[in-house]
DNA sequence: CCGAAGTTTGAAACCGATTGCAGAACACTG
DNA sequence: CAGTGTTCTGCAATCGGTTTCAAACTTCGG
């Protein structure tokens, strides 16, 4: 049985109350006082029953985070930062997976959230609607994508595709292709963007081959288009589908990047794994984790009075082996 | 504001009692009164208070999921089969990433421990004692690791390995190498132990590489010593690793499976998307998720007796591109 | 028709904390 | 020394449920 807080009181000679009081609103308890209970609960190992507190506060301690699809290994960085933040600041996090399936997932954040002071939520792909009748009702951060007021964590894409657009430049690619996301992902609409008004300024030729699931898959189905194309430089959507991109070259005898340079977004583990090693826009995935665990607990301070509930973090290309210059032909 | 179950009472006409009675112990209260709680309950959208209910009946609701490093591509499909069983059975998960990092764990152990019912526990190196210590104040189930009465979820490596083994003596091997994993971890022991067993039952020659970090710089590590021991097939502690290898074997010039077979353990994504596609020991994570779960729950239904507190999991050989016959030379 | 047994229901206590309110103790002012 | 503030502490109410206990009402056998 875990040690209550009257056992505390008695131990320590004083009501209840003035333990709790010793405990959470220290000023208010003469020192000496406040020293013999601290003692007493130190003496008892005495930990007060958040649900309790909870019960009283309307406060629970916990947050909820819920993403798409962990095997995607974008997000277990995400998480690790959420996790290791969160746990700096006293909360424990709930996690959820909703496997991509935005009915899950609405179900999951109906449930989480009852058990949370806050939610973060990467939906990439869920109804706006939906999210805004949400926040409307719970304080929450969204990661990866931005639309209406709704406080949101997002990288500057722009910064990052416009750093990789200006390296091929220097290689002196003068055509690139795009390798798009999911058609209807925030963050695809954003890169593209972005990657138009980079190309643009460059004047280079844009090549966009389309959308594919945002796997390796994708990656494998992208390459012989873009093969056709003509193109002498690739930018993918993401990691994943870089490296799809890599293997299917490799298995039609192009050389990487003496043939075509290729980069992707996110710098997973696995792409300076590869042969050749990946360069890419990295991605600072645990900051963003971080970032939105911060944001997510001063509007829980402050509802109202954020200064910028809209956060973007910097990208950094990283150039590694699978950029080079461009073919002479 | 939430509606309570005294705002149910009114509406329905009954005491907060019956509405509670009408809710989880329906046999108690007579059917035409259960019916018209239940409507007005479904008509407020009445959902009861976990932390009010928990206070009372000493149970949370939620589990506990510990796990060493979620970027090791390993533990998200566990999560993922967690998280699925838990969202079954009405449970939330809290889930923790020690960082690989034991003194984080008991701490974190010792937070989560309290606001849960129970708690899943990979902790591959975590001292037998500490565990133990845990383990008798805590429902708890360890996946991944098996000593003493603790309840554990586990591969059968034997069986795996020895399917590896077979395979390779088949294709005309007569010399393997293992790249161990961490010296100090449970399954790279029982590995190496089930490994040893095959190789002398087929008359096998094994050479033993040593431990290295279970990560892809430890398969890179261990190439060259691979190469120069002589043998033809190699076996090593998990996919990462392997992948790890297959990446210097192709900068060093040698081609697999042409020169040597290579053979992974775990089944993650990317070893079907490396070139050549890995032949490897396929685990169901995902099961040993849901199975962690199951044990668990059913502990806590009752402490003492539960059949079997151990559970193992099959392994199958899944043979792809990495292993072929052996070398004439 | 009465008493016993069985059903249903509500009142009230309780889980373990927090907090408004008021009284006690003490210091200070005039 | 009375009067007025401060500071500190305890009582009791409260959060939203569950559960014990007993009362009220049925049902049934004799």
């Amino acid at each position: 049985m875990r040690t209550t807080i009257r056992e505390v009181a008695r131990e320590a000679g004083v009501s209840p109350s003035t333990v709790s009081r010793a405990l959470s609103m220290p000023g208010l308890v003469n020192s000496v006082t406040r020293e013999r209970v601290l003692r007493a609960a130190q003496r008892l190992g005495y930990e007060p029953n958040r649900a309790a507190r909870g019960l009283i506060t309307g406060k629970t301690g916990n947050l909820g985070l819920i993403v798409p699809d962990l095997a995607n290994p974008f997000f277990p960085s995400l998480v690790k930062g959420v996790q290791a933040r969160a746990r700096e600041a006293d909360y424990a996090v709930f996690l959820a997976d909703s496997d991509e399936d935005p009915a899950a997932e609405s179900d999951l954040v109906r449930v989480l959230a009852k058990q949370v002071d806050g939610l973060i939520l990467c939906s990439p792909r869920g109804r706006e609607e939906d999210i805004l009748t949400l926040a409307a009702t719970t304080t929450l951060v969204m990661v990866n994508r931005r639309f209406g007021r709704v406080p949101s964590v997002v990288f500057d894409n722009s910064d990052g595709i416009g750093q990789a657009v200006a390296h091929l430049a220097a290689l002196g690619h003068h055509r690139v292709a795009w390798v798009g996301g999911p058609r209807t992902s925030w963050s695809n609409r954003d890169r593209i963007r972005a990657l138009r008004s980079a190309t643009d300024a460059a004047g280079m030729d844009l090549y966009v081959a389309g959308h594919f699931p945002p796997q390796f898959e994708g990656g494998v189905a992208a390459a012989d288009l873009i093969v056709a194309s003509g193109v002498t430089s690739v930018i993918a959507y993401n990691d994943v589908m870089a490296l799809g991109l890599l293997g299917r070259l490799r298995d039609r005898g192009l050389r990487v990047p003496q043939d075509l340079s290729v980069i992707g977004i996110d710098d997973i583990q696995m792409s300076s794994m590869s042969s050749p090693t990946l360069t890419t826009v990295s991605l600072t995935k645990e900051q963003a984790g971080r970032a939105a665990v911060d944001l997510l607990l001063s509007l829980l301070e402050r509802p109202d009075g954020v200064r910028k509930p809209r956060r973007e973090l910097p990208t950094q290309l990283l150039v590694r082996g699978s950029t080079g210059v461009a073919p002479t032909d």
